[in-house]
DNA sequence: CGCGTCAGTTCACTAGCGAGACTCACTCTA
DNA sequence: TAGAGTGAGTCTCGCTAGTGAACTGACGCG
């Protein structure tokens, strides 16, 4: 019984998923953020396992997170350096560093906070629209198919129910 | 050897892939998001095993990401709903569903789109500095040590080198 | 009374996760 | 030229978590 693959799922979301949900990979990528590059710094840090981070380094290098670098010749040694697509996570991580920092510190205060070199505030990440700039809220969105969305599902009973134009009226209703 | 927990780790990054970060409670939510409110309706939308499915609502009541609310008596019938921090979470999702529409759509576009009903434009997630509104990168970030982070670590010498004002060095050679 | 609905639980099976030991290739020291 | 050290991995193996499917139990309906 192997786990079902998310890959060719029509949501970029399941496919996220499938490639970073699992329980080292977000972490080994903050390694990177913070600076690690070697196998070992990772491994010391985190305290992980030696074959899984083998393992997760060998999957985020074929997915393109990261590039894997010799740095020197005999010995051969690797190491590891963020990607452009890699970078680029960072987004995530610290919309769900933030989504910690309100709801799972228990009163203590966040652990890790982020200083913004730009505007040189202590800040924390916020998740606004593209467009407006205003936070983004549940209430305010709709879901709507994309060009990437198969043709071939677009008639089915479920999708036409989720995206035929408004919301499920049971959604709507969601009080708060 | 069971898997390691990250609970309680000085990281909310960690606390909260502890949580949230297997392949299924994020795609849970999402259905969550989408108007599925009933055991049935998110074991169809999803595919997901019932045992799986029953394990992830229960610990997402226990967390408080949703709420079991009775909505029939006789028999007596549950249903859930996300509650405050459960719609919070949204942030997260729209920014790793933008990820992937950004790197894993292999030219064919976004499978699925945001509509922001306040500005009315088509849309994406973006994640921006909460003080001064300019998208966040990697280069413009420092670490710093929060009020929640233990004392007692404070001396490790892996944490001084983290946080002790500036980054290491090879994190700032980074090319890019 | 038998059928359908809904929200789960139980069960048998197994892929693969995770921890720690081990390997391999090399350099450095004396 | 032994011996220690370093760095990047592989190997071994117990265990767990996910899979799919059957089952349960409370109830309404005709």
């Amino acid at each position: 019984m192997k786990r079902t693959s998310f890959r060719s799922w029509p949501c970029s979301l399941a496919r996220s998923v499938d490639l970073l949900g699992d329980w080292w990979t977000p972490l080994v990528l903050r390694e990177a953020f913070f600076g690690s590059r070697r196998f070992d710094e990772f491994q010391q840090a985190l305290g992980i396992g030696r074959n899984v981070l083998a393992a997760r380094l060998r999957r985020l290098v074929a997915e393109g997170l990261l590039e894997r670098r010799l740095y020197q010749e005999r010995p051969r040694r690797y190491e590891y350096v963020l990607s452009e697509s890699g970078r680029d996570f960072l987004g995530v991580l610290a919309a769900l560093m933030r989504w910690g920092d309100r709801w799972l510190d228990r009163g203590r205060g966040a652990p890790v906070q982020l200083r913004h070199r730009r505007c040189g505030a202590r800040t924390h990440a916020e998740v606004v629209c593209a467009e407006c700039g205003e936070p983004l809220a549940a209430e305010d969105l709709d879901f709507e198919l994309g060009p990437g969305f198969p043709k071939k599902l677009v008639a089915k009973e479920r999708v036409r129910r989720l995206f035929g134009g408004r919301r499920p009226p049971r959604a709507e209703a969601t009080p708060g």
